[in-house]
DNA sequence: CATGAATGAGACTTCATTCAT
DNA sequence: CATGAATGAAGTCTCATTCAT
């Protein structure tokens, strides 16, 4: 692997394991065993490798959230979606932790950061749209706005919110899959009885792998 | 004012206006155009101002959140609990802002803050509790967890979520009561026909109140 | 007791505990339980309070090493000769311990210190002739100088010595007691039949003491 | 010279100079026009130039006083014996001025100072038996250990005795000529008629070169 | 590409001392 | 006599960043 990737990569654990304002470049450095030099030859600075950091997450965040051509909910492709998301949320864990600090002082980065909040917005719309078309849910327009404002927030707090329920613990996957259930527990109410159906599938699913995981 | 209190006063304000870790006790010394001296006369260091505000915020929330010996859940005094809530959630927002960092460093703020969230849930809890008892929602045991769960998590992060949504730009009153109407929002599914007409009534208030504080 | 007087007390007191330079005015305050102005107003400042525990020192020094007129070498008088020299080093030992520091930071004191050695050394330097005179030892003037010279390095050095040979490890009763002998086995080789007979007696007393002091 | 050793070296003559705890990283740093945080580069702290110091001290202490396989005590190796005590006790001059203080903020160097005492005093006591043995100290086992003990803490008293007794005077090698001839009066009435020749003869050296310091 | 020594602004904190009451 | 809030210089240490090699 590239030595510019490996910062990113190293930066991106670190940022995770400690919160970005408690690594310094050095300390990045000093995980790969490379001088900050060289760290300083491939990024301008700290805003870049977190910048970099930032456009992995949104190259991503596109992709997996491409509206589907065709409408397909079928229990496989939700697990899919629902997996992708607290994936996100997993892997830049430190950027939902320390948004507004990250965000006050790099004006460049709020830019690309809500282009992509946007882009997240109309795809989520889109997809619970489809949901309602398919029959899964029963609710009106506003009612789907809510709903969809409401599942990006509690989804993007779910593990800076459990971090500090439990401070020092370590977010295991069990963690995680608490989140989906509980995401599904907000569905729930606004399901048709075919999206209630759904709904348990999904939720025996993860609580059976929540319970092969704390075992 | 006592010089202690113009302290914690003016802590609160800067680290709500630029995040805990942006602000120096330098920084507060020099806003309240004391010495930095005079600043460590009354707190053995930063994180002692920390615990104060902390004390303070506990206190707020304990006395706020008191289960009523009688269940009372008139239009009026839900209107209380909300805005309860919200000014809370807004007098202390670099808190929720900050949270993991600042519980990290601090052995002895994550216990306080435990026992503050412990009791906070009970008393969440029993508040729901009664309004089930009082025919406002129509949920079993379970989901009436989830809902308390997910109404705590949906304030606690509201403002923080809101900061990132639109950098920059202060949190109005406006922002709060868009999150009192995100969590009856939340609630509504879930009410008999009694707890809608209740939801009905908050969510006409809140609008108004938020099309007064556009004006 | 006058608060003047209490100050200087518990500066000794904190100083030999702690060394002079790691003791704060504040800390002396604290520890009387009265307020740093008030000690400011009974001594301009730290430096004033050095001179005064110095002041009663030298008085010390001056009144037990005054010359006898009438020599007295009976073992009861040497007892308290050697008694005396310890408990000055051990009540003033902090003195002895910062020398160095404290003397060059203050000339003042500098001065007052040189005349009170070149007082000690003239008293002890009578006394080592009233000793050869009377028979007690055996030695021409040169090595009484240097024996003198001995006596006084070995006993104002004994307990900064013994401070640092065992760190962290209380000075007691028995610490001083061997100094004493320490000094008594550099007399010996140096005495007379008579003036050996003398040390022994001695070095039983204090052999004795260290028996008690350690049970 | 490496700016680490430079560092240590200008550490070293600075604390000599003015006593370590009136010795700051900034002085240290603007004595050699570095930057303070180019101090900080090579050492993390105060405390560690100092372990570095003392480092260099027991491994000079070490060397100089390994026992020698077969007993040698002319009057040459005498010499370089007592001109390595005081070259130490000179070179390192500050760290006795201030041991007490040193020690007790810094349990680390507590053991290693512990440590090279202890080594220190099995040397010493090799040493003067193989004089005893040698036929050069006349003397029982118990008087021995006295003598060691004394050497060891006049040796090692001296300059910062001397420092005190001529305040703001320079220590000069004539001071540590004194130092080496205070010495040997003390070890002179333990001798055997060859051991007072030998020492006869390095009083007359050392009273040599003190006449020639001083000229 | 890479090293690693170096910079310097600035963070937190201490403490002898002052002064209005 | 006494209080205690206040001062400000100075000390220790950190860290993003630069630059000669």
């Amino acid at each position: 692997m590239k030595t510019r990737d490996r910062i990113i990569m190293a930066a991106l654990e670190l940022f995770n394991e400690r919160g970005e304002s408690n690594v310094t470049t050095n300390h990045i450095a000093a995980h790969l065993g490379i001088s900050p030099g060289n760290l300083y030859y491939h990024f301008r600075n700290k805003e870049e490798i977190i910048h970099s950091i930032f456009d992995e997450y949104a190259s991503d965040l596109r992709i997996r959230f491409q509206p589907q051509a065709e409408f397909d909910a079928t229990a496989e492709s939700l697990l899919q979606y629902l997996d992708a998301v607290f994936m996100l949320m997993w892997r830049y864990r430190f950027f939902y932790a320390n948004l507004p600090d990250i965000l006050r002082r790099d004006e460049g980065l709020q830019g690309k950061y809500m282009a992509a909040q946007e882009n997240l917005h109309q795809n989520m719309m889109a997809l619970m749209e489809s949901f309602k078309q398919g029959g899964l849910l029963d609710l009106d327009d506003k009612e789907l706005l809510s709903l969809t404002n409401t599942l990006k927030l509690v989804a993007s707090s779910w593990i800076c919110y459990q971090t500090t329920q439990a401070p020092g613990a370590k977010i295991t996957k069990a963690v995680i899959y608490q989140g989906v259930l509980q995401v599904l527990s907000i569905v729930r109410p606004l399901t048709t009885d075919k999206g209630r159906e759904r709904v348990l599938q999904l939720e025996t699913h993860y609580m059976d792998q929540e319970r092969q995981d704390i075992a």
